[in-house]
DNA sequence: CACGGATCTGAACGGCGTCAAGATCAATCT
DNA sequence: AGATTGATCTTGACGCCGTTCAGATCCGTG
């Protein structure tokens, strides 16, 4: 375990400079917050001079990629669980909506960087829709779960339908606004199965438990 | 109008630099974008110095959060707009959306502005939820078209649901990974409309036109 | 007309992303 | 073995950023 290091018992080269770095980012993305992320920020954490990272990528926005691909396998790995955990083919959905917020909450900076890095882009991110990735996890599900009678377009806008009010939802529960009310339906996880039930596409048994 | 002038015939007090300063932000987000709105683009774009601004704002966020606050204004019109437009209750929901959605696809930078002006903040930002405001309209919407038996908090959860969809939305129709299904449905309208009647709480007449 | 307070400028500070030139080291070739 | 090459890392610099502070300018009031 090299990786963190002290600057002077390290040899004139790293050796795995790429991965220490995008360690080192992610530190200070749990620790500080995505502001406090600067590319110097970065080499001072992994102990290496501003421009060091230069010989690994190609610019700030290349490391914040890497960063955002970790987090796309986080995020998989998260709902991957939360599918094969559901009894129910249907209620599976709702468990994958609830992993993707509950993610999003625990990791509100990595998220943050997930989808900067991806904003400027003409093509998703790798981690997010090549396959086997959450986004086909989801598309899968809804395919499972929807059956052989319905359309594929129907299954594809279903699924794009889901992934923006997972992603609304899951930016939006940020807000301390909505602290009373998730305290008056008990507690986060709640507030998140009461709002993803009102969405047409998260079934769940018992929508508010006041209805 | 006296706003953007050159420099020189301007008299040593501006007169109207807050608005002035607003209004530079503005310009330089729908022409450069985000990544461009310096505190230092501003000053110059409205012709004073870079320490000018700071006699109006305390600093850089709230010249963002005066941006911002135009921002809600205008959508909130735009909401307005559509719901006056549309003849049902219950479709007025669906109009209400598009027009939100639409909103964020014509003036993608000052959304953007909008919420990460509001992000770190522990309240919603003032133009968003204060009373008569974008946020409020939806939720008298819901209650309007809910009737008077569905309890109250079921409505204040559908507000949710929606405002979070539709943000979703919002952001993911910028992406351009969806192009070839915006044309497979027949335009970015037709989208947008077809992934809202997947999200339960948008009623249309006819859901995909395949089904 | 004096003057106090609001407004704006100019210069400065540290931090940022980035680049070019040089130092260092591992691996390869002769 | 010794020389060389190429990858890696450092040093130092550039221009831009947000922010602050002392001083210049001007408006309104006494």
């Amino acid at each position: 375990m090299r990786d963190a290091a002290t600057a002077e018992n390290r040899p004139y080269h790293h050796g795995d400079l790429r991965r220490a770095l995008v360690e080192a980012a992610r530190r200070i993305l749990e620790s500080e917050g995505p502001s406090a992320l600067s590319l110097r920020a970065v080499a001072r954490e992994a102990g290496v001079s501003p421009a060091a990272p230069y010989h690994h990528f190609k610019d700030k926005g290349e490391l914040l990629d890497a960063v955002a691909h970790v987090g796309w396998d986080m995020l998989g790995d998260s709902m991957r669980a939360a599918r094969d955990q559901a009894t129910d083919v249907r209620h599976a959905m709702t468990e994958i909506g609830v992993a993707y917020v509950q993610f999003a909450q625990q990791h509100p900076a990595l998220y943050r960087v997930m989808y900067d890095a991806s904003r400027d882009k003409v093509a998703l991110p790798e981690g997010m829709k090549s396959e086997d990735s959450a986004y086909c996890l989801v598309q899968d599900a809804f395919r499972l779960a929807a059956g052989p009678d319905v359309p594929e377009m129907d299954v594809e806008l279903a699924t794009i339908a889901a992934w923006c009010a997972g992603h609304g939802l899951a930016e939006m529960s940020a807000f301390h606004q909505f602290d009373a009310l998730k305290q008056a339906v008990g507690g986060e996880e709640n507030f998140l199965r009461a709002v993803l039930s009102h969405m047409g596409m998260f079934p769940t048994p018992h929508p508010t438990g006041a209805g």
